[in-house]
DNA sequence: GCGACAG
DNA sequence: ATCTTGTCGC
């Protein structure tokens, strides 16, 4: 799923003297939530034909343009567009009839069904750990680390195209390709992941994910609250507990494990503020890009 | 108007 | 995570 590609190609069925906005072709796409990554996705457009100039904000205001917002104001204007007052009539121009199958919908979907797969139950023999995490610039870089206890065994890492910009709550669709790419033929008995788990507003976060499709047990530390309330430095949604604030982290059990066990293997690794594994592999990650990209 | 939005 | 084309709800 090339997010990208079906984000220009809504674009593109706006017609000229129309306008659409950046929240309508996340709409389009499957959800409102994704209106930011729209605007970013279009800023980075290579392709010529397609009329990013034609998507406002969503209060008709003309908003930005990558080639200079007079730029977009004269295209705008030589498609028949008044703009009064630097706003435009979306009562008069929107578009918004976008043909489409709403790629978004489609994955919080397949969220819900292999949802279906996830245990909380505490099932695994803790010989090794392994940290995950990617490092985001032209390229996707991946980094895995492996901990016999607090001995480093096997270190990893891999490159990959970017098919999927960030969007709050499908992480795991950025981040998935390039996770399935680390694994590969490794054996952790548990991994720690960037992101979330359980703690997710379809209770399907990136760690979970992750840990279904590969039957492995998985522990989630975000560094910023994604959604949820902390009393005690539980973390609820509604009235599920879905896990536990430590220090500065989020942690959440992916899978096969429980909110309890998560906590107590994640505390057992804080030697700073971020988990180890998960630091490792940060700067790993990091190294990597840097190394490629200067 | 300001903050919230896993990375 | 980088680098800066959003939207909504308080």
């Amino acid at each position: 799923m090339n997010l990208y590609e079906e984000t220009y190609r809504l674009t593109k069925q706006i017609p000229k003297g129309m306008v659409s906005t950046y929240g309508e072709i996340a709409k389009a796409l499957g959800d409102i939530i994704a209106s930011r990554a729209v605007g970013r996705m279009l800023n980075e457009n290579p392709y010529e034909d397609v009329p990013c100039y034609r998507v406002i904000y969503s209060d008709g205001g003309v908003g930005g343009y990558a080639h200079g917002i007079e730029k977009k104001v004269e295209m705008l204007k030589r498609d028949g567009i008044e703009i009064i007052n630097k706003k435009i009539d979306l009562k008069k121009y929107l578009f918004k009839d976008f043909k489409t199958s709403y790629p978004l919908k489609k994955l919080r979907e397949e969220q819900e069904k292999l949802k279906e797969k996830l245990t909380l139950e505490d099932n695994f023999d803790l010989k090794t750990i392994a940290g995950m995490d990617v490092s985001y610039g032209k390229y996707a870089y991946g980094a895995y680390i492996e901990f016999d206890g607090s001995r480093i065994i096997k270190k990893k890492v891999v490159k990959a195209e970017i098919e999927f910009p960030y969007i709050p709550t499908y992480f795991a669709f950025r981040e998935l390709p390039i996770l399935q790419k680390l694994i590969k033929g490794e054996k952790p008995s548990i991994a720690m992941i960037d992101g979330n788990g359980l703690l997710h507003p379809r209770f399907f976060g990136l760690a979970s994910h992750f840990g279904v499709l590969n039957e492995l047990p998985t522990i989630g530390i975000a560094k910023k609250l994604l959604i949820g309330n902390i009393k005690q430095n539980d973390i609820f949604i509604g009235n599920k507990k879905v896990g536990r604030k430590i220090n500065k982290i989020y942690v959440s059990p992916g899978n096969k494990i429980s909110v309890a066990t998560a906590c107590k293997i994640t505390k057992n690794y804080m030697k700073y503020t971020i988990p180890e594994p998960i630091r490792q592999a940060h700067i790993l990650a990091n190294e990597e890009r840097r190394k490629n990209e200067g």
